[in-house]
DNA sequence: ACGAGGATGCTCT
DNA sequence: GAGCATCCTCGTG
């Protein structure tokens, strides 16, 4: 069973945290279903610098400005916003919070667990099996996830997510977001310790 | 193992 | 025109 937007409809940073152990699941029309299990999320809030959304909301009057692409972050939860990244890696967001509050999870990294001779024709740069799906653009290239998914409902096929195996408390470790310039001083960045198929880059973590 | 640097195109100013 | 929620390659050790 697909998670539902009621799973999204909910405050960003537990949708981010709760996203992980569950499973990314991708329906292609030829057929192959890849399957991968979510090891690292990001969540990005309406009032938060870092968000792309950032400007459209108005923090003292609650307004927020519906424009352009940023705009479909405030969007109905479950649906997707898919962003291209240095004009050449799309990264999958999930958007949260109820369709006029601005959130979003971003999918960073996930453990392959089924369709692995897909990913691998999909990702030739990938030397070895950690390399299918351990960043944020590597696994949307694996999965063949672009911007024509971009807006689309992930609560049902062919891009969704299925409930996969809850991840205990002291397995998940938190630390600040990778990338950013603005906004790192926030610990909104969840993964599971030690699983290999986490993103290389590692700031100081904190259990959770 | 690790770090530096370049590619690349879209969005907003 | 700047900035970017990244990835890959090629140095050096």
């Amino acid at each position: 069973m697909p998670l539902s937007a009621d799973f999204f409809n909910r405050p960003t940073l537990q949708v981010a945290r709760d996203l992980i152990g569950r499973d990314l699941v991708r329906e292609h029309p030829s057929g192959e279903t890849l399957v991968g299990r979510i090891v690292e999320t990001e969540g990005y809030t309406q009032n938060d610098p870092a968000f792309h959304g950032w400007n459209l909301y108005d923090e003292d009057t609650g307004e927020v400005r519906r424009e352009g692409r940023a705009a479909d972050l405030f969007g109905p939860p479950g649906t997707a916003y898919v962003y291209l990244i240095y004009g050449a890696h799309w990264l999958l967001n999930v958007v949260t919070e109820p369709d006029g509050t601005g959130g979003a999870v971003l999918v960073r990294a996930v453990e392959p667990l089924r369709g692995r001779d897909a990913m691998r024709k999909r990702r030739p740069a990938a030397k070895k099996d950690i390399d299918l799906t351990n960043g944020p653009g590597k696994l949307t290239e694996a999965f063949g996830i672009d911007g024509e998914a971009h807006r689309t409902d992930l609560t049902a096929p062919p891009i969704y997510f299925t409930d996969g195996e809850p991840v205990a408390g002291d397995r998940v470790s938190t630390s600040s977001r990778i990338g950013l310039t603005k906004g790192v001083e926030r610990e909104w960045r969840w993964f599971v310790d030690g699983n290999r198929f986490v993103s290389k880059a590692t700031p100081s973590a904190h259990k959770q």
